[in-house]
DNA sequence: GCGGCGTTCCCAAACGTTTCGGAATAGGCG
DNA sequence: CGCCTATTCCGAAACGTTTGGGAACGCCGC
């Protein structure tokens, strides 16, 4: 290995001066910054990062830890996750350790060792759910992090996009329609971005002087199967849905899989939106009729996350930096106008 | 932060001691060790990963660097690596890191600076290809590291399956079956793994005193998609084949549905066997009939490759140690047995 | 009483870097 | 000549850990 020794010995200088002449620091001359250069470049050198992480007290290094899981959801997910994240964060010249515990692992005693033990700098958290126990471990430890959505219940620095105004968007686009009976296939309630699309679904009803049919919102894991099953099980009913809005686009493959199994045309017997992430795995792409919705891919939020990091990791303390990025709407050849049947009354 | 200085401030010993006691050493009093582990967890000592790579030159990280691409296709196959090769790296106490450059960016020249930089014990190589530069680079370097798959023309550690064998057992099959017009949905040639499943095909061929048809001979980007057309295409031939073998599971699913589209019956008029890399995100499962073929899991590698990794790391000479896994197989129920219609000659 | 030995401890150096505080030199000015 | 300043350099300490080479002590056998 190179070290500023070896430079030292090779251009008859104190280790000190080459490593102000390579830090850009002022009091060098200008010729003997030049000659140090030189000879940095000619033997090789490259800054040993451990050495200069003990010394600094910052090894450039982010971690993002995901339980172990067998679970295929979580994963497809997760895959465009890291591939983006890694990306940019390697982009800004820092490293990305991806940390995979065993399924059932305790993460926040792993967030908690990793920290302690140095050689991080800072955390990445995905996918918060309400008072998120690695997000308060990391608050306490004083630990530089950041959250890619939002835990309602404690402030941290994260990044999100508006999700009511999700919700909102799409079901005020069908009830603008006409449309009535909406159904909304909506992903697990327990993390805060479903909650808040549900608000905002139920803010677009009520500013049509209407309210939601519980019988229609559903819950579910968001891929395909579920939402085929969750599609093929409304459209079923006596009174189905003239309208769905898909949670993403893997759920929204399945809703056009049901109508197809049933029957049932798009957008003549029924008007679909999605919620797109832009994930490359599972495009908006390829839909006939196109899908349209409310869009914000998940690359703008890694650059801006890896971006606010870096940032809160040089602050050192921690400032409760948010950002909210912005939501596209296409209405896209997947909806219809319908005329209000108002003699099918809506909801309770 | 927790240091050694505190705890040997703590107990009233010298940092020494408390470094030997915590590291197991043998000449520190027995009472002596109790105290200082008592004290080391009342406070909350974590060792300092820093400090103790810079002293003993080991950082505990290995690194796999991918090219950042726009391709589904090797995302897809990175996806499953990137999660099993993690976790199995995670679990033998090391860190993983993840590094994606920019599209187009100098992989050599990543390995290089990364590894010169000193904090990466080693790498992880993936789908190596003839004369893979990365691996010509690592050797020159001395750095330590480990291939998934294998370049036969330089001598390297690897994890790999008999590739040769996959094609053969199968081929086998089919012509122990009575098939002849056996067409070979193979990955990119430009990668040995796919170069060897031919050989095994031809070999195949040859022990039956026959040879291959070249027209049946595809080599292809291993997704479905690409599976489905080229599948159409063959099954639209004025002499089409009776049994197709596919790479993995996910071109097997595109010959599934270009069958359906076609109304050709699986097995009924066409037998398939396909490799099965058992990937979670697209399992040999669901398919009916039944898909079969060779198998060897992805998941089985990982644990092999990283155990070998931190054998060679330990080692700090690397070891040309190779590693071949097993391959099982299953006939399914997507074969059948045909006569031999000696009016339809087998290729040129 | 003394050399030898086993146990238990510690000093100090080292890993490669950054940085604080000063030192050396040269030139300008009174 | 003496003093001040600007420029350019360097010694030494520090980050937290590991480890080689002892040191101090008590105990044994001779």
């Amino acid at each position: 290995m190179v070290t500023l020794k070896d430079i030292s010995r090779d251009v008859g200088l104190s280790i000190t001066q080459v490593s102000r002449a390579l830090g850009g620091h002022t009091d060098v001359n200008a010729a003997t910054r030049e000659r140090v250069q030189l000879a940095a470049t000619r033997l090789g050198y490259r800054p040993n990062a451990i050495a200069r992480s003990l010394k600094t007290g910052r090894s450039g290094i982010v971690a993002m830890i995901v339980a172990g899981s067998r679970d295929p959801d979580s994963n497809a997910h997760l895959f465009e996750i890291v591939m983006g994240l890694s990306a940019e964060i390697s982009a800004l010249g820092l490293q990305f350790v991806l940390h995979v515990g065993q399924p059932g692992a305790d993460v926040v005693k792993l967030h908690t060792e990793l920290y302690r033990s140095g050689g991080i700098d800072g955390f990445v958290i995905i996918g918060p759910s309400p008072a998120d126990q690695r997000i308060k471990c990391l608050t306490d430890l004083g630990a530089p992090f950041i959250v890619h959505g939002r835990d309602p219940e404690q402030p941290h620095p994260f990044v999100d996009i508006d999700n009511f105004d999700v919700g909102r968007t799409m079901a005020d686009h069908l009830l603008s329609l006409g449309h009535r009976r909406i159904a909304f296939l909506n992903g697990p309630l327990s993390e805060f971005f479903a909650i808040q699309r549900q608000r905002g679904v139920d803010a677009a009803f009520a500013a049509h002087g209407l309210s939601v049919d519980p019988a229609l919102m559903r819950s579910i894991t968001m891929i395909e199967p579920q939402g085929r099953s969750a599609a093929r099980d409304l459209l079923e009913l006596d009174n189905p849905p003239t309208a769905i809005i898909a949670g993403n686009t893997m759920i929204a493959r399945g809703v056009y899989h049901a109508a197809a199994d049933a029957g049932v045309s798009i957008p003549g017997d029924l008007s679909v939106l999605a919620h797109d992430d832009g994930l490359e795995l599972f495009p908006a792409a390829g839909f006939e009729p196109p899908l349209g919705g409310t869009s914000a891919h998940l690359s703008a939020a890694w650059i801006s996350l890896s971006a606010d990091l870096k940032q809160i990791i040089a602050a050192s303390k921690t400032p409760m930096h948010n950002r909210i990025l912005d939501l596209t709407f296409d209405k896209g050849s997947a909806t219809q106008s319908i005329l209000v049947d108002r003699s099918m009354p809506v909801g309770p």
